[in-house]
DNA sequence: GTCTATATAATGATAGAC
DNA sequence: GTCTATCATTATATAGAC
């Protein structure tokens, strides 16, 4: 699927590449939908791990940005909703995730961000979009060969995380 | 392309919309490649008419942000962009249309965007970047059925720019 | 130029042996 | 459970009539 496309991954390629034959596909999964959604189910399973891990990690913010950099899961995520586009039986599946992942960073960036360190602010759900988006562009881009403005968005990214990091303070008194 | 994503761009289903034969496709395009990078030249030449028009135009910002927000050329986009990702006959046509793309904003962009206006500064080839990443992962993620964010994302670009706009000058004595 | 007919390969899915 | 064999469909591409 990464290097091919999401059109590459047939029952017949899946059951060669696993060593079985296509029929065995079909006896644990009906309809090639079936294996996508068990493949997806996979991936996000996996996904929602790293970004709780993430999210838990000693620096939140640059965990969450290492996630959503990561190449091999942001290219997969990126192929999926590519899939989701003209697959309607996983479409649901794949929107259910994505929502669930937006709600989890938004309810983690509230707590991280400082609410009115910005300018023009931006609330906790429009930066984990925005990260999302930026990640998910440069993943992608860069899969083809487009690099114009990476590295500076890049820093941007980071420098503006770290300038949005909410200090921790000690216990207020009451 | 747009409904049903790249796969579905077959050479017989592109004839049998166009009213002819799938032989007559293949003596004025002899492979499906052919077909598609004559697909993606015409859609590209549009896009560029359309880009170098928003950069002249009153608010070239504004303009800029409703060429980038275009659904239909947007996913449009993201479409061949995924199909590059896979075919590699098209994906050099792709690559270079975008760098030139992000050329020309970069280039329109110095000279719209107050350079130190920015708390954290971001170059023009890194707003155009960003700019793009916002405006096709929102695109990309209305298609699906996803909006967490969009609605946010959106106000935050329209004020950041409205922010960045570099306010004109009258021209300065020698 | 435009067509019908066809070669070849790959797809999803099923029947039925073991 | 796991397999071979097979069907119907669709894809790219070509041969050859007109």
């Amino acid at each position: 699927m990464l290097e091919e496309g999401y059109a590459a991954v047939t029952v017949r390629r899946v059951a060669k590449s696993a060593g079985v034959s296509a029929t065995l596909l079909h006896y644990y999964y009906a309809t090639a939908d079936d294996l996508l959604i068990a493949l997806y189910s996979h991936a996000s399973d996996k996904d929602l791990a790293s970004l709780k891990s993430a999210l838990a990690a000693d620096d939140p913010l640059a965990a969450l940005w290492a996630y959503q950099t990561d190449s091999t899961r942001t290219a997969l995520g990126v192929e999926f909703l590519a899939l989701a586009n003209h697959r309607k039986s996983i479409r649901m599946k794949i929107v259910q995730f994505a929502e669930h992942a937006r709600a989890l960073q938004t309810k983690a960036l509230a707590d991280l961000i400082a609410p009115d360190s910005e300018f023009v602010p931006c609330s906790p759900v429009c930066v984990s979009m925005l990260l999302t988006s930026v990640s998910r562009n440069m993943i992608f881009e860069s899969g083809v060969g487009i690099s114009s403005g990476h590295a500076e968005a890049r820093a941007f990214v980071q420098q503006t995380l770290a300038r949005l990091k909410r200090k921790r303070m000690r216990p207020q008194p009451p």
